[in-house]
RNA sequence: GGGGCUGUAGUGUAGCUUGGUCUAGCAUUGGGCGUUUGGGACGCUUAGACCCCAGUUCAAAUCUGGGCAGCCCCA
């Protein structure tokens, strides 16, 4: 058994999957429904996903991509049109197969992702050069009917994403895209999440099910697995071909367009939850936290207006500079207790105000990250919670980061892959790339390859494949996964 | 894909080996009343559970089988 503290949560370090439902459950972020592999997202964790889709959809929109929005169900002859890509998910599709008593004519599937019914519109859409490029994006929720063991908020048979589709005349034009993608998912999750990434090229094998390449955001959780977040595909015109995406270039020939999809999940809230929290419970990032700052006032009979008036003239001095606050000033519960019950919760910033800071013109201010706690000036407390929210967010990003940095090894053995896979951490090594190294090097060692970082260590010349014989192509992490 | 472990109130658990004393114990949580409130306050009161389906038996939370669900390890 796990050592836990006063308030049954499992320390983190020494057990981390058991610590990881029971925060999800303290902080109140999620509840098993009756559907096994779907939960319910409930408001604390929903209010982080509206967070992260509201700033990212910001980021989208401001390099002109637009929303849209195509049908739950697919009907089977469109989902099996291209070759590669329903045999990559058929074994996952949820399938329509009755209205009411009667069975309808062809099933349909519930979308596991959405390229099959959009991609029947735009074949309609798209005629001329004029009409491209066409890029949009939807924010959903698909259906994977995963058989691995369901973790809340990492894999589930039902998620929200975003799912981007976008068309273009030229292959130069499809592939640039993709650095501006990658951006912009890279700078939500450091901006907001404070979380850094590995963030590289996956292999032919673990690409993308229909795409020509794959681009991933590689996240390393407490465990030493390795989970997959954002990504971005280029499909080339494989799609395009199958579904008859064709236009008229400019110089008057058929040509078919060029193609990527791109999406980041709910399975960050889990990513998030993972990386940051501790032992005390959740840390949401400053920018991803609906409530910001919690004001607790010391409440004794005497005292009270007065200590209830400073809160409030303190709540609106930070609302003034933008944060958002949350004045408890429930009376039902003691102090200590809310203490507690906000910091599993993962409010950054917590300030107290009682009867003797009154005196002394000032409040205690406590900080969710680090636990340390000051006493502020009344009148400088907005703008020191103002810095304090930005320095919250750095220390949280660097720790991030040194944890990150110190969980790679470089490699170039099997022996020694599999013993930093032991370690919990990740394998950094020279490879071939090839389909059937992968499939025995998973077989040998439990792990699979992530991605090859687009900023590459010189290999030697003649560098073998670590696992193989054949010639190394380039570096690459290797890792358990989720 | 293979193996192992587990399922008891909202949550965490006791009981299971050796069936009966279980009208299922404890803590926490929820409701009510009062006293409290500077790191999870206290008293009184009230509500709340044996995963599902079969079987064995006079009798099942307990044993058996199946299902469902959760966890772990290996591939």
């Amino acid at each position: 058994m796990a050592k836990k503290d006063q308030k049954g949560l499992t320390v983190k370090k020494e057990d981390f999957n058991e610590w990881y439902p029971q925060v999800i459950q303290k902080a109140d972020l999620a509840d098993y429904s009756s559907v096994s592999g779907c939960i319910v997202y409930k408001p604390n964790s929903y209010a982080i996903w509206e967070k992260i889709k509201e700033v990212t959809d910001k980021k989208f929109k401001a390099v002109g991509i637009k929303n849209a929005y195509f049908p739950l169900l697919i009907p089977e002859s469109l989902l099996q049109k291209e070759a590669n890509h329903i045999e990559g998910f058929a074994p996952e599709v949820a399938w329509v197969t009755h209205a009411g008593n009667s069975k309808l004519a062809e099933r349909l599937a519930i979308r596991p992702t959405s390229e099959t019914i959009m991609y029947d519109s735009y074949s309609k859409w798209i005629r001329s050069y004029n009409d491209l490029p066409l890029r949009i994006n939807q924010w959903n929720n698909v259906v994977r009917w995963e058989f691995k063991h369901p973790t809340p908020f990492l894999r589930g048979r039902e998620f929200l994403w975003n799912e981007g589709h976008t068309c273009f005349a030229t292959k130069k034009e499809a592939e640039a895209e993709g650095p501006e993608i990658i951006g912009i998912y890279d700078d939500v999750c450091k901006d907001y999440l404070a979380m850094p990434s590995l963030i590289g090229r996956k292999s032919e094998k673990e690409k993308f099910a229909g795409a020509e390449y794959t681009t991933s955001l590689e996240f390393i959780m407490p465990n030493g697995k390795s989970i997959q977040g954002p990504d971005f595909h280029f499909d080339g015109q494989n799609f395009s071909k199958a579904f008859e995406i064709s236009f008229t270039n400019e110089k008057g020939e058929k040509d078919y367009v060029w193609q990527n999809t791109w999406a980041i999940s709910t399975r960050m809230i889990g990513v998030l939850i993972a990386m940051h929290g501790d032992d005390k419970g959740l840390v949401i990032p400053p920018k991803l936290a609906i409530t910001q700052a919690v004001i607790v006032p010391i409440l004794f009979e005497d005292s009270k207006k007065d200590v209830l008036k400073k809160a409030k003239d303190i709540k609106k001095s930070l609302e003034k500079k933008g944060i958002s606050v949350y004045l408890d000033d429930r009376e039902n519960y003691s102090p200590g207790w809310k203490f507690n019950e906000w910091e599993m919760k993962g409010v950054p910033v917590r300030i107290e105000i009682g009867p003797r800071d009154l005196e002394k013109h000032q409040a205690m201010v406590a900080r969710r990250d680090t636990s340390e706690k000051q006493a502020l000036e009344l009148t400088a407390i907005a703008d020191e919670v103002r810095i304090l929210l930005d320095d919250i967010h750095k220390n949280l990003f660097d720790k991030a980061q040194k944890v990150l940095d110190n969980c790679i090894v470089k490699v170039d053995n099997l022996k020694d892959a599999k013993k930093a896979f032991k370690d919990k951490k990740i394998a950094f090594a020279p490879w071939c790339g090839s389909v059937p190294c992968e499939d025995i090097f998973k077989e040998k060692s439990g792990a699979k390859s992530l991605n090859s970082p687009e900023e590459q260590p010189k290999l030697k010349k003649g560098q073998k494949c670590s696992f193989c014989k054949e010639e190394a192509k380039y570096w690459f992490h290797f890792g358990k996964s989720y």
